[in-house]
DNA sequence: AGGCGCTTGTGAAGACGTGCACAAATCGCG
DNA sequence: CGCGATTTGTGCACGTCTTCACAAGCGCCT
């Protein structure tokens, strides 16, 4: 890419798209704050503080104000972000400028769900091609797409420009399905599958597992059982808890 | 640490167990170890090294061993870990002995998938109750399971013991389905609605949303895009990195 | 024009997580 | 019985993330 301007323009002469990297951390959130916003605009706010923004997307205001910083200064003091031009920006610093086409593997009880989200065309994805390795599924129409043996991979990743691969098989495919897709120049999967795969260097790979989820919902239940069986220590011990229970990823009582 | 408390059998003498608490990472790579166990026993292996574990489940191994030692000392130096033992372990300190019932609210597309997911049941979970606020759905059978309106919560909260709420529905019901879970006594939710759950506290909510995902992934893939086309600052920009892509969560180039 | 209230952006400190490197411990074998 | 090979458990240093607290900047009102 030549000179990619920003979508908001603002000047700072020449400046490259300098895509500054970010912490891991922020990144994750990003979407998070991306969804907040367009609820805001939605709702006809033109601007927001980091106080309001935070609260909308549940996280702590000073974090939101460093993440945003590391994007570059697009708020105003005593006034706070323009809702439009922080939509345009991190979606510009996610790529989602570009739709990106998305392969979609195993059309099983989970893929047939994925298949049909809402989610993943409103936010700037484009399902391209369904596929799967059981010839009988092969030819099944699925919200108005055609299911395909995955052998066709090469030839679809041709035709469409696959830019990310969602793996739904079973355990025991993923990694074959993780081999094809690398070989057809894939360098972006998403994991439903519940295994580690091994994919060269330069291959992002993220993994979503629902059973891990439930685990970790589990031990959070099994101690706050073993806690309220101790009676002992006051009763302060459970009301006082700071913010002792709450999880890095999980989000925690908000208050009203 | 020296008396091994073994979680069926022990004697259970008056005080808890006294779940140690785990550091929030830790916990979050537990079930990753567990699974990465289950293979190996079902493999035949009475013993696993914490190098051969943690290859399994794609971990560091000073990691591992470190997380491990977090519960206990359930090693032998000089041999490795009792994939037996530790599998009962893991299980007990995730509270996984107990079968825990889950009611899932919303068989929508998601719902669907997730009534059917296999991955619950052989995880120790039980879908006690699939739910849902429209009338039209109530009286399906999904999976040997019929669907009840929501509204019958508190009786279905009464008959089995719901520990764990699954949030399947539109993100415009979410919040009135979360505090419909939390006033029946529900204190771990697990939410696929992509917005924000206000909860009181002592109250767990762990989310989970698919497109965060692939906007995560579609980041990776701008910035890998606009370092290959960066041929300036001397080619060993891009192969000096050392890690510098690597990501937190996401497993990362593991070779053969 | 000047002051005042509000909000951003950031320095600094602390909490947390990671990975190296090595001592301690165990087994098997001569 | 002792020795070496092997592997766990952990002290320590380093990097990342979070949070507080506050100066700098902006707009509005008088």
């Amino acid at each position: 890419m030549s000179q990619h301007r920003h979508p908001g323009a603002s000047g700072r002469a020449g400046a490259v798209p300098a895509l500054p990297d970010l912490p891991e951390a922020t990144v994750a959130r990003l979407p998070e704050y991306l969804r907040a916003l367009h609820n805001l605009a939605d709702a006809g706010h033109e601007t927001v503080s980091s106080e309001g923004l935070s609260a909308a997307a549940g996280v702590n205001s000073a974090k939101l104000r460093k993440d945003l910083s590391h994007l570059g200064s697009y708020g105003t003091r005593g006034v706070g972000y323009d809702v439009a031009l922080l939509i345009e920006q991190i979606e510009y610093v996610l790529g989602l400028t570009q739709r990106r086409a998305v392969a979609l593997v195993g059309v099983g009880n989970l893929g047939h769900a994925l298949a049909g989200y809402d989610g993943f065309a409103s936010r700037g994805f484009r399902i391209a091609a369904l596929l799967d390795a059981d010839p009988s599924r092969v030819g099944e129409e699925i919200n108005g797409l055609v299911v395909r043996h995955v052998d066709e991979l090469p030839a679809i990743a041709v035709e469409e420009s696959i830019a990310i691969g969602v793996i739904a098989t079973p355990a025991a495919a993923a990694q074959r399905v993780a081999d094809q897709l690398v070989a057809v120049g894939v360098t972006s999967i998403l994991n439903f599958a519940p295994c580690v795969l091994s994919v060269p260097e330069g291959v992002d790979v993220r993994k979503v597992d629902l059973a891990i989820e439930l685990q970790i919902l589990s031990f959070h239940e099994h101690r706050k059982a073993s806690l309220t069986a101790l009676p002992a220590t006051g009763g302060s011990a459970l009301t006082a808890l700071p913010g002792g229970l709450a999880a890095t990823d999980t989000q925690e009582a908000i208050g009203t």
